[in-house]
DNA sequence: TGGCGGGTGACAGCGCGGTGACGTCGGCGC
DNA sequence: GCGCCGACGTCACCGCGCTGTCACCCGCCA
């Protein structure tokens, strides 16, 4: 689908020149020069993106770009003047999402455009599929960070490998001989490690550590994890 | 180490004085009148920018333009003609870096060459937005500051790295390994120095430096960059 | 009820990260 | 050229949390 950009500049041969390059770039463009104008036009029938100039007659660009940003949560590309170090940090200030200095190539400012809208497509995921979920109990291995209900576990390294493992082998029982070689990479140690640190799993895992769901003992010969979820 | 500079025009008069300036600013300038000639030094032996009169002698300015970009990926800043509007226009249309226009000040030619050399020496500015942004901390990558609340954090270049890298890649957690070599460049080092230098950048960044929110350790792995914006 | 395997609480060692400080280097002004 | 100063890398030291181990207790199963 082909995103709209609004771009609000009074400056013919400036808009024009931008007009075409976004729309050599597959963009729809809608040009408006008075900022009153644009106002109405952003709220009545938002864009995806708008680029601003600063420098407008009548209305102030700030003034704009406040307005605008109060009425709808537009990404907002400004336009400056290169010498103008205020209204820029002022912009910044106020949540523009990136400036491009006049004079400008109209190369930059399609690069910037795309990647301002790349970046609002794409809020907060950027590549992580690497979490592993049971119920409300999440671990984001990206992070290295275990949770339950959003509330961060404070998992040691032991317990946090520990958890992992259950939850890439659920419903399978292990020995402790096989915890201990496959999660501390240990040939012969003592058992009683294992024992202890399921414990230490539990109390931070379980809703009732005295009585486990998840980690369970399974009686002469080791521990397996049953899910709770409907996953 | 000096960059290399190509200027391209056939009036004396003009590159005598654009030579003088841009060898006073530091760089290695060599001049060529002739188009063709042009091509085949900056194909044999491409500098770090051209900058190339459209009025040439012979062989169309344009055309060499064209030329120049298919065989390199070269920056280019065009000398146009006041009054050339169309030069100008195809000119960007074709994906110059910048432009100016006859008759010019050499110090706003130097200026423009600059940013231009600035902007195409970091690769990832031209992709990657030039406002990071989390709550009430901005990094402008452009002017490469950062800033609280409006009021700047007097970062270093190791800290003002290691900011940059974590808000690019937020609530990942990365070794000592990692960060050495994602914001050092180093292979082998000691560990300790990406300690230190975390502890001095949260002592700029974070509100109780004894009790980090943003920049936290994970204890036995290494640290993670938690965004604390809800923008 | 006895035996045994697992759970529990506690503890000491230590590895890890935080902290303050120091030497060096490079830039800048004098 | 000299001296000052800030940034940087390194180091020693310290405190603390993690960890492995053990003795003791509990509960499950004959």
């Amino acid at each position: 689908m082909q995103q709209r950009i609004l771009v609000v500049d009074d400056d013919p041969t400036v808009s024009d020149v931008v007009a075409r390059y976004l729309d050599h770039a597959g963009y729809a463009v809608a040009v408006v020069a008075d900022g009153r104008v644009a106002l109405d036009k952003a709220v009545a029938d938002p864009p995806d993106l708008v680029v601003l100039d600063l420098m407008l007659p009548g209305l102030d660009g700030l003034e704009v770009f406040k307005q605008l940003r109060a009425q709808a949560p537009v990404p907002v590309v400004m336009l400056t003047a290169l010498g103008d170090e205020t209204d820029r940090l002022v912009g910044l200030e106020l949540g523009a999402d990136d400036y491009v200095t006049k004079p400008f190539s109209p190369r930059e400012l399609v690069l910037r455009v795309q990647s301002v809208l790349r970046r609002s497509a794409a809020p907060l995921t950027a590549i992580e599929p690497s979490v592993l979920r049971d119920g409300d109990i999440e671990v984001d291995v990206a992070a290295h960070q275990a949770s339950r209900a959003g509330q961060p576990l404070g998992l040691t390294v032991r317990e946090y490998d520990l958890l992992v493992h259950f939850l890439q082998h659920p419903r399978q029982a292990f020995s402790r001989e096989q915890l201990l070689k496959q999660v501390w990479g240990w040939e012969y140690a003592d058992h009683s490690t294992v024992t202890v640190h399921v414990r230490r799993l539990r109390e931070k895992v379980e809703v009732d550590p005295r009585n486990p769901t998840r980690v369970v003992t399974v009686f002469g010969v080791g521990y397996r994890y049953d899910p709770q979820g409907a996953s």
